[in-house]
DNA sequence: ATCGTTTGCGAAAACGATTTCCGAGTTCTG
DNA sequence: CAGAACTCGGAAATCGTTTTCGCAAACGAT
C-alpha cells in the first residue's frame, strides 16, 4: 500500500506538508496542494486509519455495546445509529453482550485498546463493572433506552412516563374500564416509569389498577404466550392489555388467537416500541412509539458533544414518543362477559 | 494510558521480553514471565490495538457489509458473524450498504484504510465496484447468501435448490396441486436456484408451474401484501404458494387475513429462512430454514483460511437447509372452490 | 522602519506496539 | 569435547501517521 512517503516524494514535499493538505490543519499554498492532491489521485493513496489514530489517539470509532443483536427493537437503534455514526466519518464496532457482565466488560476492553472515540451502550445495568472500566478512562459513552438510577451517567431514553399515560388514556377513551398490564422485568427504572404513566392516567379517571392485573414479564415474545393463562383466569375478565414492549404484544394477541379468541372483539392489546413487525402480524398492533431514530442520533451527537467537551456530561435526555392506533384495539364488547369467551373457557 | 514500557520497567525486563510473554511469541523463563504478568496486572496494562495492528498489518478486525441491517433475516447473520468473530479474539466493524453502490464502495475504503483481516459481504451484487478496490488488495473477502455468477469469489450460500424442492415436495405431500410461487428479484441467482429446485420437484410429480402462477417480488413484506390482490384473481384458484422468504410469506398471509380468508384453510403459504417472526405469527409459518448460525460461521472461518493461507481461495460452501412445518400448510380443503372464498369474492 | 503576526514548509520526535538481529549461556549430539 | 542447536533476552528498526519545533518570507499595524 502506498504510504504518505510515496505521495511526499510525487509531489516533491514534505510528509508533513502531505498530512496538512489532508487534514486541513495549517494553511498550504495552493500549487503544493494542487500537486499533492495530483500525486494521491495518481497512486490512490488512502491513509491508514491505524497510524493515524495511534498518534492522535483517536479511533475513529464509536462502539456499540447491545444486549441481544436480533432483538427486534435493538435492530432499529443499530440501524439509525450506523449511520448516523457513518456521517460523523466514523466506524461502529458492534458487541453482543447477551446481557452477560463477563461478556460485556469483555468487549469493552476490546474498545478501550482499540482507543475508540465513544461507546454507547443500549440498557446496560447499573452495576455493571464495565462502567467502572470507562470511567477509569477519559473514553466519553452514553446509555441508550434506560435511564440508571445513579443520576451521574448521560443518557438518552424515550419519555417512559407519557408512554404509559397515552396508552392508559387511549384504552380509556375506548371505554375500557378492566385493563391490565403486562410489565417488563419491575427492577428496571423505565419499566417501573411506564407502569407509573400508565396507573396515574388510570387513577385520574377514576380507576385503580389492582395488583393481580399487574403481570411482570421479561420483555420477550414467549413471555407474552405465557402470560394469556394468566389472563383468562381473572375474574371479572379484562377486555383490555397494554404490554410494556410490542414483542410482548404480540405475544399475547398469538397466545388469545391461539385460544380461539378475536383480538381486538375480545380483548384490546397495545404495545411499545412500534417494531416493524407490528404491521406484520393480523390484527396489526396498537402501540406507543420508541423514537428509535431521533434516540440514536441523540446518543451519538451527545457522545461527540461528550467529547469535544473534553469532560464527562450528565446530561439526560428524553425524547417524545406517540400512539400509534392500528387493529389491535377497539371498544370492548358490551355484553359484561362476552358469550365466545364463556364457551372458549369451557372448552380448556 | 499504561503502555509496554512502563510493564517493562516495573518488571525489569526489555520491551521485547514485555511483548513475548503477551503473545507468546518466543520462549520466556517462568520467573521473568511472571515478574512480567505481575506487572501487567500491577498497572493494569491492555496492550494498544491500534500500535499492534499499524506493526503487524492486521487490524483483528472483520468488516461486514449489509445492505439493510434492520431487516430480519440479515439481522440473524449479524448477530452470529459478531459471535464467531468475536471468539476468534477479533472485532466487527459493522456498514450498511442501503444496496447503494457508493455507499457500499465508501464503506469497504473505510475497511481497507483500518486494516481489516477480512470483509463479509451478506448479498452483494456481480459488479459491485467494492470488490474491484478488494481485488487490488490482499484482504480476503467472502460473500454470504449470494452466489456470484463469476465463480472466482469464494462464497457461502444455503442448498438453495434443495430449499424450492422441499417445499414443493411437502406442499404435493399435502396433496395441492394448484401451486404457486412468489419469488424473489429473478435477476438474483438465488432466486432462479431456489425456483428450479421447486419447479423440478413440481414436475417431478407430474405437475407444471404455468407462468402466470409465478409471481415476481422484492423480497420484502410488502412485496407479499401486494401480490394477493394478484392471487385471488387466479382462475381456477390456487390452494398453495411457497414465497422465496419469510417476510413476503408472512406479506401474503396478511394479505390473506385482510381479504377475510383463513390460512391454511383457504391457502396454504410457505416461505424460507425460519426468521424468529415465524413464530409470532398466526397461523405460524412453516418454512424452509435457512441455517443461518452454520453459513455465518463457515464465512468467518472462511476468511481466516484465506488469510493463513495467503492466497484468494474460491471455494464455495453450500450449507443444507431442512424443513420445519409449522401451522400455515394443511390440505387443500376439498370442494374444488370453496364456499367461503367464493362469498369473499363476492363482497369484494 | 520596526515589531508582531500570519503564511508556508521541512526535519524530526512522538505514538505503542512487533519484529529482526544479535549475543550469551545451555544443552544436545556424535 | 568440539560444534551445533536451542533457550533466553536486549537493542534498535519499523509500521504510517500526527504534531511540535524551527525557520524564512510576507504581511499588517503602529
Amino acid at each position: 500500500m502506498a504510504s504518505m512517503k510515496d505521495v511526499a516524494k510525487m509531489a516533491g514535499v514534505s510528509i508533513s506538508t502531505v498530512s496538512r493538505v489532508i487534514n486541513d490543519t495549517h494553511p498550504v499554498d495552493g500549487r503544493t496542494r494542487g500537486a499533492v492532491e495530483d500525486a494521491i489521485r495518481r497512486i490512490n493513496y488512502r491513509p491508514n486509519l491505524l497510524a493515524a489514530g495511534l498518534r492522535s489517539k483517536s479511533g475513529n470509532l464509536i462502539g456499540l455495546a447491545v444486549p441481544d443483536i436480533a432483538h427486534h427493537s435493538f435492530e432499529e437503534f443499530i440501524k439509525h445509529t450506523e449511520q448516523c455514526v457513518r456521517e460523523h466519518k466514523h466506524g461502529l464496532i458492534i458487541g453482543d453482550t447477551h446481557s452477560d457482565p463477563d461478556a460485556e466488560a469483555e468487549f469493552i476492553d476490546h474498545l478501550i485498546r482499540r482507543n475508540v472515540d465513544g461507546i454507547i451502550f443500549i440498557r446496560v445495568s447499573d452495576q455493571s463493572r464495565a462502567l467502572d472500566m470507562l470511567n477509569a478512562t477519559s473514553i466519553p459513552y452514553v446509555v441508550l433506552d434506560r435511564a440508571l438510577e445513579s443520576g451521574t451517567v448521560p443518557t438518552v431514553t424515550m419519555d417512559n412516563f407519557t408512554a404509559g399515560q397515552l396508552a392508559a388514556e387511549h384504552l380509556l377513551g375506548l371505554g375500557h374500564s378492566r385493563i391490565a398490564c403486562l410489565t417488563g422485568p419491575l427492577d428496571v427504572a423505565l419499566c417501573r416509569e411506564r407502569l407509573n404513566g400508565f396507573t396515574q392516567a388510570l387513577s385520574h379517571a377514576g380507576h385503580r389498577l389492582p395488583d393481580q392485573w399487574i403481570f411482570e414479564g421479561d420483555f420477550r415474545f414467549e413471555s407474552g404466550v405465557r402470560t394469556v393463562e394468566l389472563l383468562l383466569d381473572t375474574e371479572p375478565r379484562i377486555t383490555a392489555l397494554w404490554a410494556q414492549n410490542d414483542l410482548m404484544a404480540i405475544g399475547i394477541i398469538g397466545g388469545l388467537i391461539d385460544h380461539g379468541l378475536v383480538v381486538p372483539r375480545d380483548m384490546s392489546v397495545a404495545g411499545v416500541d412500534d417494531i416493524v413487525t407490528c404491521r406484520m402480524v393480523r390484527p396489526q398492533l396498537t402501540t406507543v412509539s420508541q423514537p428509535f431514530e431521533a434516540m440514536s442520533r441523540a446518543a451519538v451527537q451527545l457522545l461527540m458533544r461528550e467529547r469535544s467537551a473534553g469532560k464527562r456530561l450528565t446530561e439526560r435526555i428524553v425524547i417524545p414518543t406517540e400512539l400509534v392506533v392500528r387493529q389491535s384495539t377497539a371498544p370492548p364488547a358490551d355484553s359484561t362477559v362476552s358469550p365466545h369467551l364463556k364457551t372458549q373457557k369451557e372448552l380448556l
